[in-house]
DNA sequence: GCGAATGTTTACCACTTGGTAAGTGAAACG
DNA sequence: CGTTTCACTTACCAAGTGGTAAACATTCGC
């Protein structure tokens, strides 16, 4: 074997202490994101990513700091998966579509940050303040497209920040409130999230689509 | 002042034991769904009683025997407020709405009860197991009711038990996801509830209402 | 090759955590 | 009336908490 298992640190100095914060900040960031800020100590990150408490303190002053930088870094992450769909061609429906597509992938592959952004929205004070400030540009071009899509009279008219709220929660609550789901009797399986999903955009296309637009529309 | 303010202690022992757990419970159940379960210790709890810590241990052998023991009291308080719409006269839609309109109203009022449902689920494990167990029979209530109403034509036929998670995490969201709201530049005051209610009415309506019922509705 | 900056560890610390043990005052009971 | 039971407090405790100080090893600039 020509690498041990314990890195052999490689790289320059900077891009390996880059390496190290990156590695805290996604353990964190899951760590936060299942089990709640306050019930994840230091030395709990410290074990998981085999180093010491100290070494975190290092790159950041205090857990508040740390819980800064995860928010920062979740906002990212969010973004980068989510907006992307936003930009994508297509238009009306079909782009909608995408997105619910796209958070149930997030919601199934990485559970822990759709659950962080809960977190952070529990904690309140500075800490959603930052989140929102973070995703705010993303909030304003999801509502736009939205407006744009009313005034082409390709989806329902209404208020459309709270038709994003009304669809985020929507599609995050089916997505990730597995408990829920079993205390209606739906174990949370592969197959059984295809068919949620499916159920979930014939939910949300009835809700949102402008019947005039619909009609014209043959497929589906 | 005929009474004084520290309660001069009336009624029997046993009255007066029973009122001290039913206060213990009501400020757990406050706390832990407003902070979280893992982010309030006992002693915060005493503190906030005026009572010691170890009084509350006498009456629950432990921190997560407490948790138990508002598990139970928040099913029961959640089937008492939702229960009695599910039983109410009228029909099809109406019906419908006069859940939302009730959910809405425990979200403003009793914040923290729906936000504890969402910490256990959280949390999982025997937490979960215990709060799903509790409200089956409210779960089993609806999800008939649901099928009742498809059966008749009058909502959209699909996987009842799924149509529940979707319209229960919608309502849920749009009701307490504060800083959701904050971020689409909602402030959450009672003239923006107010719109933000009769919006997810619509919203629903839309959503779960079989068109052809609709057709036959003259009234909105 | 050498001193300095850098990343990490070992050693602490004051404080909080859930939980135990023993004591106390008042009501309940014979 | 005495005593027993009950609801609760005072006094602890071991384990963990976030955080500080200093020692230590590695790598960078010269």
């Amino acid at each position: 074997m020509a690498l041990a298992v314990t890195s052999p640190p490689k790289g320059s100095r900077a891009a390996r202490t880059r390496a190290t914060e990156d590695r805290i900040l996604t353990v964190a960031l899951e760590s936060f994101g299942m089990k709640g800020f306050d019930s994840v100590s230091l030395d709990d990150l410290a074990a998981d990513l085999g180093i010491t408490k100290q070494a975190i303190l290092y790159h950041w002053s205090s857990k508040r700091a740390l819980l800064d930088a995860v928010i920062d870094r979740a906002a990212l992450e969010l973004i980068i998966e989510f907006d992307g769909a936003l930009a994508e061609e297509g238009s009306g429906w079909s782009r909608v579509e995408s997105v619910v597509r796209r958070i149930f992938r997030v919601a199934m592959r990485r559970p822990e940050l759709l659950g962080f952004i809960r977190e952070i929205s529990r904690i309140g004070g500075d800490a959603s303040l930052r989140v929102t400030a973070d995703l705010d540009p993303f909030v304003s071009r999801a509502t736009a497209y939205f407006q744009r899509e009313m005034d082409e009279g390709r989806i329902r008219r209404c208020d459309p920040g709270l038709l994003l709220v009304s669809a985020y929660s929507t599609v995050l609550g089916a997505a990730t409130e597995v408990e829920v789901l079993r205390a209606v009797g739906i174990e949370p399986t592969l197959r059984s999230t295809v068919v949620r999903r499916r159920e979930l955009l014939a939910f949300l296309y009835a809700a949102m689509v402008a019947p005039e637009y619909a009609r014209t529309q043959a497929l589906r």
